[in-house]
DNA sequence: CGTGGCATGTAAACGGTTACATGATTTA
DNA sequence: TAAATCATGTAACCGTTTACATGCCACG
């Protein structure tokens, strides 16, 4: 099984939501290291409540939109338990910018540097973003169980992105020695 | 397009190779930045050749195996440096280790640190063959004018390794204090 | 001479994204 | 009531991996 459904039972374990919430989430708060599209999570809700593995919400307020809640069932959660025990398969290594500067001699000058630039400055704007998240986490998710899980993940971003930013700082020397 | 021809035609712009060497090559020095898979490799050397952006290298020597090799064309090349011009595509993320950290509360206990345990245990074998890599390639490709760039992105992957060790040893404290 | 690894190749299945379609609800 | 956006859903396409098939060549 792919692991997309386990990515949806996980986000249900926390609080019941929507298809729609489920994507939102993913592109907020887990974006550095998730994503799914909406190709993937509505088909996959539908074989998640065949598998009795979550389950309808029944809409008791009249506000909300037009729009379907799922919880998790207990069958749901035990499956999640199981798949969380499983060691995580690494993700294949598939990085355009290094495969573009490991043949980045043939390129046109200042075209590798520009890249490593641009790698910089995305960096720098998703350091804030991290660091907005994290105040934004701690705050409305104060007493949140799962927030200590939250931060180790924000932290490995956080790591990540420093490393990347000290990187190309380096990288940016050594191809302006090389090129004149 | 897909990136994996520009790959391939990288590979060959720093030296004849058939497809089995493509393949050896990446498993090798870029194993930590991209893969392929024969599946895909074949198939591309036939559209390359066909849109004479390789040809095959007729062999003089009688004591190679059965293999093609190929080379790249002018027309190739060229192709190529276009396709180094243009901004990389960031990789889209999807972290099984990250995901399973996320979610690590309703882990058994034990679990989630387990996970992170093999992970720190595979970075340190990690930097271990990136330091034999960085040697193997200043003794034998020393003069070789691609090495400045092939070191960047060597030195890339240390920072990854680095980092990630790090973050494993501070997220191993952190789980430890959390569970009992 | 036959076994094992080298090398090439292909078909099928899979997972995922993209693009599009549709309606419902809010807001201007 | 028109426009914008929320929300769900689906079909087609694409890239990739997997599994399998096959023959060649070296070596014991």
């Amino acid at each position: 099984m792919s692991t997309t459904p386990y990515a949806i039972l996980g986000l249900l374990s926390i609080e019941p939501m929507s298809g729609y919430d489920i994507r939102q989430n993913l592109n907020e708060s887990l974006s550095y290291f998730w994503s799914e599209s909406f190709g993937q999570i509505y088909p996959a809700l539908r074989r998640l409540e065949a598998a009795r593995l979550i389950a309808p919400v029944k809409q008791a307020t009249r506000t909300a939109r037009r729009r379907q809640t799922y919880s998790i069932t207990a069958l749901g959660r035990a499956r999640l338990r199981t798949w969380l025990a499983e060691p995580p398969m690494p993700q294949p290594p598939r990085n355009e910018l290094m495969l573009k500067l490991f043949f980045g001699r043939l390129a046109a000058p200042g075209v590798t540097a520009g890249h490593v630039r641009r790698l910089r400055i995305q960096q720098e704007r998703f350091a804030a973003t991290l660091k907005e998240i994290e105040r934004q986490l701690r705050v409305e998710r104060r007493e949140h169980p799962d927030l200590p899980y939250w931060l180790l993940v924000l932290s490995a971003g956080v790591e990540r992105t420093e490393g990347l930013m000290r990187w190309s700082e380096d990288a940016l020397a050594v191809l302006q020695r090389l090129k004149p």
